[in-house]
DNA sequence: CGCCAAAGTTTGATGCATCAAACTATGTCG
DNA sequence: CGACATAGTTTGATGCATCAAACTTTGGCG
């Protein structure tokens, strides 16, 4: 019962949530940096809390830190990060692929299991599913090396009228927008188009394939990602 | 990241823990107390840790305790530590039936993942599954609504020369015991008939269905329980 | 330039889970 | 019956993660 015996990357599940959370901020980019307040909140902490835990993961190397100074990730946490969100994103594809559950609900579910996948069920589990590049959201899935392509991809909010495309990637992972945004068949590799912009109404107005009328708001409609219709490359499906 | 949202059973993990230990020790019976002592050996803590964990518990309804007195669970103690044993049992059966790990390893790969299970993902899981009765090793899954048949079966130990029946259930977790077995082809449902018992020293000796013979200390033979020719029954195959 | 609001840090406290070590019941055996 | 080993309990401490509230920087603006 006690004795788990595989040492994690990083000590605490605690620890690897703000890293994830530093990551979401930063980013890839290594200059980037995170404000603490910023993390604080996106781990759902008071800022006392955050700067407390940020002195201890940079005693531990995995961030750079300086009193008053911004949060990055050293090359040590940015390797921990990629590793939580390749097990949160397999986690993902397989809730939705092997167990059948709804791509609104399994960013919540993967919350709580990407702590629990060591490294061999991940492989496995990575091997069952066919080594996924993509998540059902759309997102990219980082190799067990650590590294993950980002598609260039065009948020919705940045087209214009007539614009053609495919949905390939939703960023806001909140149950009802996802929930909303299948019942308007609005799915990962959805051709559609777009059919007119309202900047008076701040909407953007799309017609899918089925002939649906969609009107999303801008801030809506930046967390959508575009495949432009010219360029077609193959994408997991959900 | 901080929501969860859905309210488990028990507080803790470290709670699910010492409640499936009392659990292991007492069994079903609600008379059936497990001495301090080993519930600190099974949870892996010293006994002070374990008396001041089991005083919470008990203040929490989910054992009855009396201060050098033994403990037993309660019914909801009970109805907790069979939830986290159907958790355990059916995680089991998933790693070694869809991902294909061996029976071996899972037991500690469970260990990890029970805790981390919500109801949600247990029941798509079951039905993923269809809703398996019993575990890689033999031991049956209690129901979503914490029943739970364990059927009458024999330890090998207690079988003498001549007798024959199929490998049912396997009790040892360990790892090395479970490679053992398997590498002599004792997987549950093998078939096998006891070829001499040597009580001198201190030996089962078995012959399976492909003509190995096989040596088992009384003690691992207390471990491998057979179900007897003459009564066949379906079980799950792993 | 100097002041102030916003952002960040520190401090003192809490609850959880744990340990080592001091202490106390229990029951067995001489 | 009583002493003693064994099992169990209590106490005081530690580390983790957290909060509220007091405090300190920083940077922008009048």
């Amino acid at each position: 019962m006690s004795s788990h015996g595989y040492h994690p990357l990083v000590a605490t599940e605690t620890a690897e949530n703000y890293l994830k959370a530093i990551y979401a901020l930063a980013g890839e980019s290594a200059t980037a940096e995170a404000a603490m307040s910023r993390i604080a909140a996106v781990v759902g902490v008071t800022t006392g809390t955050a700067t407390s835990m940020i002195q201890k993961l940079a005693r531990a190397r995995l961030v750079r830190y300086e009193r008053f100074g911004g949060v990055s990730l050293t090359a040590a946490g940015r390797r921990a990060a990629l590793d939580i969100l390749r097990r949160h994103r397999l986690v993902e594809v397989f809730l939705v692929r092997t167990l059948g559950m709804d791509w609104s609900q399994v960013h919540a579910e993967a919350e709580r299991l990407e702590h629990a996948i060591s490294p061999r069920v991940l492989d496995a589990l990575d091997r069952h599913l066919g080594r996924p590049a993509f998540d059902p959201h759309g997102d990219p899935i980082p190799g067990a090396d650590g590294r993950m392509r980002e598609p260039a991809l065009v948020p919705l909010s940045a087209c214009r009228k007539g614009d053609r495309g495919t949905v390939a990637r939703v960023l806001d992972q909140r149950e009802p927008t996802l929930r909303f945004l299948r019942r308007h068949g609005l799915d990962i590799g959805t051709a559609l188009r777009v059919h007119a912009v309202e900047p008076g109404a701040g909407t953007i107005v799309i017609k899918t394939a089925r002939d649906a009328i969609v009107p999303l708001s801008e801030t809506a409609a930046g967390n959508v990602l575009l495949e432009r219709a010219s360029t077609p490359r193959r994408r997991a499906r959900a």
